[in-house]
DNA sequence: TCTGGGGTCCTAGGACCC
DNA sequence: TCTGGGGTCCTAGGACCC
């Protein structure tokens, strides 16, 4: 059997490139995308200057060589590259721009699977023409149709690509075989597997395991007893670059979510009223979404996020869905009674879960649902 | 100088049922 | 007087990703 072609296709510093575009003046500086949005797209601000919560979202290549990261705070990130300039985001522009890029990809290649905004994996193995040809092709259409440049990795599967994609970032191409593993894959450390995070990497260098070449060579029975069943498993056939993963062409959300943090930490008394309208805004937003996706939750949770970080969720269980923002509102309510409120919080947050289509739905609660209500207790007693 | 917002998947314990 | 085993659902937390 042929072995597949997938392809991993990564826009290059994406939000900061689209912002780029139509300030082409700042080619060449250190930009740094993150923050509130303050006074519309057009404000530029000096990164230095900023005060406040926030991470850098996007960093140009340039604000890069000051050791400015993504993730990072913003604050660290003024004290690395004061000079660097702040953009606060422009989401919606990114989201058409992203649309466009997908869409140029798919003439190429049809068969693709989406990975957020700037990322989607493609499946060459039927298509006409050699990996170097298409995915030069793939380029050419990502430029035509946006002006930005992207980095493509392509080799027999999922894991292999997303890591080859990075490897010659900006603007790179890296093609790999399975016999290129020894050379190209295990000399690198092991993170830069997609599921292989900062603590799983940490308790690695626990173990004197820092580069996949050095995974690989452990015993699978080895990283079971110290990773468990499922992901001690995972974790020696990634090291051999074995992943047999098809992609995923479309899938129905699971849950949808609304989140603030608040610009100075809010106590759950003094700041009650603050806090009720915070929590009314986020509902309504989130019935929006719901309406806008045509969804349904059976079941609404709260985060709440205090002060030193630590971080608590509330769940709960409903016995019909529901979408409107007083509903929501009235489970948060619910949870809410649930958690610990004499901290301050940083962070409000709701989430809609077990999503029930509103087609399915329709007017009727199904049987299931009906099932689901509890007896009504001493109902055969009435007269 | 503390750490955004939107997601997914996994684990583990308890309830509940057969 | 002490009690099996399996399945499913619910809940909370955590790791990870973009």
């Amino acid at each position: 059997m042929e072995p597949r072609r997938i392809a991993h296709l990564d826009m290059d510093a994406y939000f900061a490139s689209v912002e780029l575009l139509r300030r082409p003046e700042l080619k060449g500086l250190p930009v740094v995308i993150g923050g509130r949005r303050r006074g519309g797209a057009e404000a530029v601000g000096r990164l230095g200057d900023y005060a406040g919560r926030g991470v850098v979202t996007t960093a140009t290549y340039e604000a890069r060589r000051f050791g400015v990261r993504s993730g990072m705070g913003l604050m660290k990130a003024a004290a690395l590259a004061p000079d660097a300039l702040l953009l606060g985001g422009d989401y919606e522009t990114y989201s058409r721009v992203s649309r466009t890029f997908k869409a140029a990809a798919a003439e190429v290649a049809p068969c693709i699977e989406d990975r957020g905004i700037d990322e989607i994996y493609l499946d060459l193995t039927g298509v006409e023409g050699g990996s170097r040809e298409l995915a030069l092709r793939l380029k050419a259409a990502v430029f035509d149709a946006t002006g930005l440049t992207c980095s493509i990795g392509v080799t027999p599967n999922k894991l292999l690509s997303k890591i080859a994609s990075e490897l010659q970032k900006p603007d790179g191409l890296t093609i790999l075989c399975l016999e290129d593993i020894p050379t190209r894959i295990w000399p690198l450390p092991c993170a830069v597997v997609n599921g292989i995070g900062p603590k799983a990497s940490a308790r690695l260098e626990g173990m004197g395991i820092r580069t996949l070449g050095e995974l690989a060579r452990i015993e699978p029975e080895t990283l079971i007893a110290g990773f468990g069943n499922h992901y001690g498993a995972w974790l020696h056939e990634a090291a051999h670059g074995r992943d047999d993963r098809p992609l995923t062409v479309s899938r129905e959300p699971k849950s949808i979510s609304r989140e603030t943090t608040f610009e100075r930490d809010l106590h759950p008394k003094q700041d009650r009223d603050q806090l009720s309208r915070i929590l009314l805004d986020l509902c309504e937003r989130l019935a929006q979404d719901l309406a806008r996706k045509g969804v349904r939750a059976r079941s609404v949770g709260i985060k709440l996020r205090y002060e030193d970080f630590t971080t608590v969720t509330r769940d709960q269980s409903l016995p019909l869905p529901v979408t409107d923002a007083a509903a929501l509102r009235e489970a948060a309510r619910a949870s809410l009674r649930r958690v610990d409120l004499g901290r301050r919080l940083r962070l409000l947050g709701i989430r809609a879960g077990a999503l029930v289509k509103e087609a399915e739905y329709r007017l009727q609660p199904s049987p299931a649902d009906r099932a689901a209500e509890p007896p009504a207790l001493f109902a055969d007693l009435e007269p």
